[in-house]
DNA sequence: CGCCCCTATATTGTCTACAATTTACAAAAC
DNA sequence: GTTTTGTAAATTGTAGACAATATAGGGGCG
């Protein structure tokens, strides 16, 4: 469902679960935005030592979800319309890079399997059943960053920003109007790539981005102002 | 001169100034490209514990300049063509958005402070200096990214994937016959934000880092016919 | 002779203790 | 009453010891 993560070949080490589910916590909201990260609290909480919560931190404050100041400590990342504006211009450009190098290098198979994704995800939401627009607008993007096939690209994203921008989607309880109108989009897109059109890929993908930051950005300051 | 590192407000902890060796190390070769780092052996060299090692080795990763695998180590990045590539593929994507951001945010001095840059540059390389263009070009850039004032942008570039950028550039002997082109390129690109043309400002330096790229691709598949 | 398994060694992951720095509070000076 | 300064508490940074995992080598078995 809302599978997003793809962590690692063997989340084994202890300090692996602990990122990942300290990485939920935040993306959920269970550990506020903005508040203070004590070390020895999360190391009972989580049961592991000090350590591991540690390494754990180093690599959120990798992903952008925590921000740590030397002899200070770490806080929670805050959300704000300036970090959401600039986040997705981030987004705009990378994964607009994304959609012109997988109109390049998806099989042809790949690209089938996209499409079928889309018409399962386009029958569900023609039920009005809006939450799957959430978990099915991520597997989209997902689909097209992985077939850009590059790593660096692929890390940035899903390693990097995703989780952030999960964050702002969850905790701004997404799923609004514009459901049909971003599977339009998604659709469009997906033709410029069965098309191989790669100039058009990136266009179409930066415009969906810029559509959707708009959306939130909207939303957000509605919410700001009650 | 090629200070491009801006590090920290205060560079105070251990691990900071461990990580900054460190990644000099690497980018220089005096740590060999693809070379095994051992905790042990670096935390004796660098005269700290292996914790700190470490810590300073994650913050590596997140810089891609190594590569870790859970119980079994890290080692120094690899260089190759595919991976350069990509690196620039994701250089185009960011750095076109930060120079599209530049022309719509820097300021009118900070504008009429990168034309003296430029100027300053064009007069050394006129005598030939050829070294300078290193230094200059990542200034350039550096100073451009900066304009763009979008936090996540800057960290992903200036903390994230320009030391492997220089990287590239040392271990490849950079300095070829792109001086003088690079310059008018450059010169273009300041040109588009002083008139704050946003879009051709990130028209004119994606396809400056696709330059950039080819020569530097040319370069490395030359040398491997060696 | 080649393959597999088992053991010894080395390396990484984790924990606990100690050192250094920051923060909070209170007392004293103005 | 306000500000400054010194001391105590709490938190983070660092070090070293122990546990778990991977790697290399040798011996046994097919």
């Amino acid at each position: 469902m809302g599978k997003i993560t793809l962590p690692f070949e063997q989340p084994v080490t202890a300090a692996d679960k602990t990122f990942i589910k300290l990485r939920a916590d935040i993306v959920e909201g269970d550990l506020a935005a903005g508040q203070k990260l004590s070390e020895a609290e999360l190391s009972t909480k989580y049961g592991v030592s000090r350590a591991v919560v540690r390494e754990a931190m180093n690599r959120l404050e990798s992903s952008f979800l925590v921000e740590r100041k030397a002899n200070v400590g770490a806080r929670v990342a805050t959300l704000s319309v300036e970090g959401l504006i600039e986040l997705y211009q981030v987004r705009e450009s990378l994964e607009g890079m994304a959609a012109r190098l997988a109109a390049k290098n998806m099989t042809d198979k790949e690209i089938a399997d996209l499409n079928k994704l889309l018409s399962k995800h386009f029958d569900k939401v023609k039920d009005g059943e809006s939450y799957y627009q959430e978990a099915g607008d991520l597997d989209f993007h997902y689909r097209v960053i992985l077939g850009s096939k590059n790593q660096h690209l692929i890390d940035m994203l899903i390693n990097g920003i995703y989780h952030l921008v999960r964050m702002y989607r969850v905790q701004l309880g997404m799923a609004g109007p514009r459901v049909t109108t971003a599977f339009d989009e998604h659709k469009h897109i997906v033709q410029a790539i069965s098309n191989r059109d790669e100039e058009l890929a990136e266009m179409l993908m930066r415009r969906h981005i810029l559509y959707s930051k708009n959306n939130i950005e909207n939303k957000l300051i509605s919410m700001q102002s009650n």
